[in-house]
DNA sequence: AGCCCGTTACA
DNA sequence: GTAACGGGC
């Protein structure tokens, strides 16, 4: 539409997962338009449902992101509320000429996104979505046969050799406009407040905003990217980049990421190559999440709505307790309430054993993990879960069940990591191990010189009736 | 991005 | 005896 508010009238520019100044086509474009901004971050009902330890990461994030604004003569805005209410209060109260926005790509957010940007254009303001959160666009990557795609390989060749946009560089200055319009109070907003004791001892594993970001790129392709291929799989080992509680609040972008590691696999790093192939992981999973939204929360495949998985139960109960009494399975649930993130290779395997050792339903997994996770990604998880439980596109088959004794003596040979995070196995735990005793409720009544808890379920007899179970179904 | 068991090849 | 490999789950 033709741009006819005056000269001087701003822009607001609505923030949500895309807190940082670089590598942002929506902030270089607002920039570029001249007008006067003002940031604002709304806590609408979408993000409140987010999970207690996202929703405190986010806030962290949030103040973060504040703090960078300011030091360019900006602020941020902080407002509660329906987003559409809150902008139509800022649009008001600013005589703004428009809203832009980086485009949210999950069910519930494109949802608000569409109903906002039809009242928004409906009472004669801009409303302007723009990329930034991923590579390519999800609609944009098609099959020969212009379809999208489900297995993840021909997706990688599809993508490797395309051109990623570009980063833009950060802008220098933001223009304020002549008088600042209200904002709330973080610390009101209490964003950690279902946190509870966790987030103390959670704090102490968290790098935010778009500086800690960068660091943590550029020391990762400074040294451990050349051993990333075999590292990446050991959870003991500091081996990967950690980026992902970065990436889902938008602190960095995956751009610039991209073209960081492509620039590090021209200079012959050994591991450069797998790591954008993980960074892809995560745009497969957005491609997935935009065909095919249902991968949040219902079987991908449909013929799994017939499985019997069980409901949430009192062995998914001592699973998400990091007592089921197999090492490996705890120590990587303990990993999550002690740090907020848990290794790959963790998530892999007390996915296996939830849905397979335990048969319940792969969603009572994801809902913990949803809750637990610093760095909750809404596709990812989806992906993630589906893929372990069998019911997802690019699935291991049923059959491929992981084996917690098996998968330790691979990836965690001399126990270092079982030892880190579980302190019933060690006469002197260290502070990790102990420290999840102070990160899980009080309620749960957990003590470290308890006796670490008899498996709950014998390795073959798991495997078997979790094969029998699939049989039945098949037969 | 698995596991397990049977077979084979070779020390 | 044990490492490497393949097929079926």
């Amino acid at each position: 539409m033709p741009d006819v508010a005056p000269a001087d009238a701003p822009l607001i520019l609505w923030f949500r997962r895309d807190l940082r100044l670089a590598d942002h086509p929506m902030l270089a474009a607002a920039v570029a338009a001249g007008r006067p901004l003002v940031p604002v971050f709304i806590l609408d009902p979408e993000t409140e449902r987010l999970g207690a330890a996202a929703k405190w990461r986010l806030g962290l994030g949030v103040a973060a992101f504040a703090e960078t604004l300011a030091a360019l003569g900006s602020r941020l805005i902080l407002r509660r509320g329906p987003a559409l209410a809150v902008l139509e209060a800022l649009l008001d109260q600013t005589g703004a000429a428009g809203v832009h926005w980086s485009r949210a790509y999950d069910p519930a957010g494109q949802a608000r996104d569409t109903a906002v940007k039809a009242a928004l254009k409906a009472r004669g303001v801009q409303a302007v979505s723009h990329p930034g959160h991923l590579l390519h666009e999800p609609w944009t990557v098609e099959t020969g046969q212009g379809g999208f795609y489900r297995v993840y390989t021909p997706f990688w060749k599809a993508v490797q050799g395309r051109d990623v946009m570009a980063p833009p560089p950060p802008p220098k200055a933001l223009r304020a406009p002549g008088g600042w319009p209200a904002s709330d109070r973080l610390d009101d907003w209490q964003m950690g407040a279902a946190m509870r004791r966790g987030a103390a001892v959670v704090a102490g594993h968290v790098a935010v905003g778009e500086a800690a970001a960068l660091e943590r790129l550029h020391r990762f392709l400074s040294g451990p990217v050349q051993d990333y291929a075999t590292a990446r799989d050991l959870p003991a080992v500091q081996g990967t980049s950690r980026l992902s509680e970065n990436l889902t609040c938008g602190e960095i972008g995956p751009r610039t990421i991209w073209h960081a590691g492509m620039r590090a696999r021209h200079e012959g790093k050994a591991g450069a190559e797998t790591f954008l192939k993980e960074l892809v992981w995560r745009e497969f999973a957005y491609h997935l999440l935009h065909h095919t939204p249902h991968i949040t929360h219902a079987n991908w495949k449909p013929e799994w709505d017939a499985f019997p998985w069980r409901k949430d139960n009192a062995d998914a109960e001592r699973w998400r307790r990091g007592l089921t009494g197999e090492p490996f399975v705890d120590a990587a649930m303990r990993e999550m309430y002690v740090t907020g993130t848990m290794h790959n290779r963790g998530r892999m395997i007390v996915a296996s054993y939830l849905t397979k050792h335990l048969l319940t339903d792969w969603r009572v997994g994801a809902a913990w993990f949803d809750d637990c996770l610093t760095d909750w990604d809404p596709a990812a998880n989806a992906m993630g879960w589906q893929w372990a439980a069998g019911s997802g596109p690019d699935a291991s088959p049923y059959f491929r069940i992981f084996n917690p004794a098996t998968q330790a003596e691979k990836f965690d040979p001399d126990a270092t990591y079982r030892r880190r995070f579980i302190a019933e196995l060690s006469r002197a735990p260290g502070p990790d191990a102990l420290a999840y005793f102070d990160a899980v409720p009080e309620s749960w009544q957990l003590n470290p010189k308890a006796a670490y808890p008899a498996p709950l379920i014998g390795l073959a007899a798991g495997r078997d009736r979790a094969l029998a179970a699939y049989s039945a179904r098949n037969s």
